[in-house]
RNA sequence: CGGGGCGUAGCGCAGUCUGGUUAGCGCACCUGCCUUGGGAGCAGGGGGCCGGAGGUUCGAAUCCUCUCGCCCCGACCA
């Protein structure tokens, strides 16, 4: 294609409104336009890389048998009231009335949808498996859209569901996906890991997510680099630092206004780590629950949530009603109340700490948790870097990631409500399982953007570039420039390598900016001091690199070096 | 939803504290000349409801009240 036909509006300056890489090199380089908060407009290069990557997604969902097919953005709320979730989910649904009053929604996702079809269409277990799925819009009323196309209100999504007759059918749906995933990701040059994640409001037992590291995400992994365990930090496992215990006896000590475990550990010259952290939170149902951990931790809220339901902090004067005493002085042995429920740490299982004597100005030493105190034991910490692996030992490192896709295993929780059932062989009827698997195709072009640029802008891998080569005849006034340009663009586009040619009358300075800017992987430099020798200059966005070569092997060269890299 | 920041030309910004000619600068854009290997140069030119509404004042981009929008941190993220 002809740039000069083609609507790149290149920035010079960086849009004042951007700030993750990504997005800033969207804007600039002519692949993005803001409508609204998460609202964007896909300008022609754009949509050029989203169709390479959606091109990839396509060939390996069909490799693994999937089958397209598509579905309506806009539905009746009655499906949706079917699986509850038209009341369990709240003010992140776009919700609206048809002209005769009736309640309608715009898809947040296509659960409800796939199972109502399934519900209607699968009868047998002679019908199963199936994996549908689609690449189309889904609508979310973010509460905060952030960092340019990595969180939308409005945003495609490959969404696949499977449908088999049972757990081991599911199992094989899901090991389907997930090495659909790895290739898929490869293919648009990623780095990436899969980890193991929190199935949460999705319901079901397993679930794992695709991360592509990077410091735009919104996530963090926990990754073991000798035994390749994976997790997002909301489950991720490890050894908790362990410490010799120091002997102490059992016994009061007045600790006048000090409160914090910092304040009382320097006030009693003893470690954090020989501390508990007592924390008072209130459930859902009103019920307070005392949370322990190690002076040292942190409480993760993510965890606890996992353990006790939602929750909240106690309020000041709720401590002091339910305990009897102020924050800073409360602990888990003589509690006034006895009827709280009290979890902790599992690194809290021995050993001998100090905590609040539930008694203003006093703390209690020598607490032993074998003894003093009895409390169910979970996994509540935050993990930190450099902690040991539970399974190898070795320092887990923690990397901040896009989620660039998601697999669950759904089990029945919305075949049931919706009905999906198959008649087995014994003629009974059985819900089927399912799972629900999804990509962001444009996260994966926020991703790749992220991994891949410099300080002239973005460096796509060739698979999802919008163009894998640029063509730059530098003197569009000169006849031999142009004549050679032309003969290289047909030569190519004879091979079914798609070039954009800079026909711009414009000074080369800026097609080398623009064209490094843009990202195209493979620039020819048509200048017409080389062409007195017949050459021309092939040179590598990535590597910089250039070589010069007779003009009559241009096309072949980049023909030849882009299906390489391509694949 | 809580906290913070910002709305002045297509983009990036100054001017606002301390009210006062015709609201300014760089880039981009248009015309002409010149130039053609890393966002050139010279000359000329177009473009603004200073986010919106109300108020204070002889006078408001500037002060006050309300409102809308955008960004960042947090909560949320099915």
């Amino acid at each position: 294609m002809r740039y000069s036909r083609l609507l790149i509006p290149t920035l010079k300056e960086t849009p004042s409104e951007a700030e993750a890489i990504s997005h800033i090199l969207m804007v600039r380089g002519g692949y993005i336009r803001q409508l609204a908060a998460g609202l964007y407009i896909s300008l022609p290069l754009f949509l050029r890389v989203m169709e390479k990557i959606n091109s990839i997604i396509r060939q390996e969902m069909n490799r693994i048998g999937a089958q397209e097919l598509s579905m309506p953005v806009l539905h009746p709320a009655e499906v949706w009231q079917k699986t509850g979730r038209w009341d369990a989910i709240g003010d992140e649904m776009f919700r609206l009335k048809d002209r005769t009053g009736r309640d309608m929604c715009l898809a947040m996702t296509h659960e409800e949808i796939m199972t109502w079809l399934a519900a209607r269409e699968i009868r047998s277990y002679r019908d199963m498996p199936q994996i549908w799925y689609q690449i189309q819009t889904k609508l979310r009323d973010e509460a905060r859209p952030k960092s340019g196309i990595l969180r939308t209100r409005e945003f495609t999504m490959k969404d696949s569901y499977s449908f088999d007759v049972d757990a081991e059918g599911l199992n094989k749906s899901y090991d389907l996906h997930a090495a659909a995933y790895h290739r898929i990701f490869a293919r648009c040059g990623l780095t990436f890991y899969q980890v193991e994640s929190d199935p949460g409001m999705m319901g079901g037992l397993t679930a794992h997510e695709f991360m592509a590291p990077s410091d735009a995400g919104e996530d963090d992994i926990a990754i073991c680099g000798r035994c390749g365990y994976a997790a997002n930090v909301e489950l991720a496992v490890s050894h908790p630092p362990e410490y010799p215990s120091i002997d102490m006896p059992y016994e009061e000590v007045h600790t006048p206004e000090k409160k914090t475990v910092g304040e009382v550990a320097n006030f009693l010259g003893l470690p954090p780590h020989c501390f508990i952290k007592s924390l008072l939170l209130i459930a859902k149902d009103g019920a307070p629950v005392l949370a322990l951990v190690r002076g040292d931790e942190e409480l993760h809220e993510k965890k606890t949530q996992r353990v006790i339901g939602p929750y909240r902090a106690a309020r000041k004067d709720e401590i002091v009603n339910i305990l009897g005493v102020e924050a800073g002085f409360i602990g888990p042995v003589n509690m006034i109340n006895q009827g709280i429920r009290i979890i902790a740490s599992t690194s809290l299982e021995k050993g001998l700490y100090v905590s609040g004597a539930n008694k203003k100005d006093y703390h209690i030493k020598g607490i032993n948790a074998e003894v003093h105190f009895q409390a169910d034991r979970h996994d509540i910490r935050v993990i930190k870097e450099n902690e040991k692996c539970l399974k190898c030992g070795a320092p887990l490192k923690i990397q901040r990631v896009i989620e660039i896709g998601n697999i669950f295993k759904l089990g029945t929780k919305y075949s049931v409500p919706l009905n999906a059932v198959y008649l087995n062989k014994e003629g009974i009827d059985v819900p089927i399982i399912m799972g629900s698997y999804g990509i962001g195709p444009a996260r994966v072009a926020a991703a790749a953007i992220e991994q891949n640029h410099d300080a002239n802008g973005i460096i796509w891998p060739v698979s999802i570039a919008p163009f894998p080569v640029a063509i730059l005849p530098l003197n569009v006034s000169d006849e031999e420039t142009v004549n050679t340009a032309e003969m290289i663009y047909t030569a190519l586009q004879a091979k079914g390598v798609e070039a954009l040619m800079d026909d711009r009358d414009i000074r080369p300075g800026i097609k080398f900016k623009d064209t490094d800017l843009t990202g195209i992987p493979f620039q020819i430099i048509i200048g017409a001091k080389n062409l007195k020798e017949g050459l021309v200059e092939i040179k590598n966005r990535a590597t910089k690199e250039t070589t010069k070569v007779p003009m009559a092997n241009a096309a072949d060269d980049i023909a030849r070096l882009t299906a390489c890299l391509k694949a």
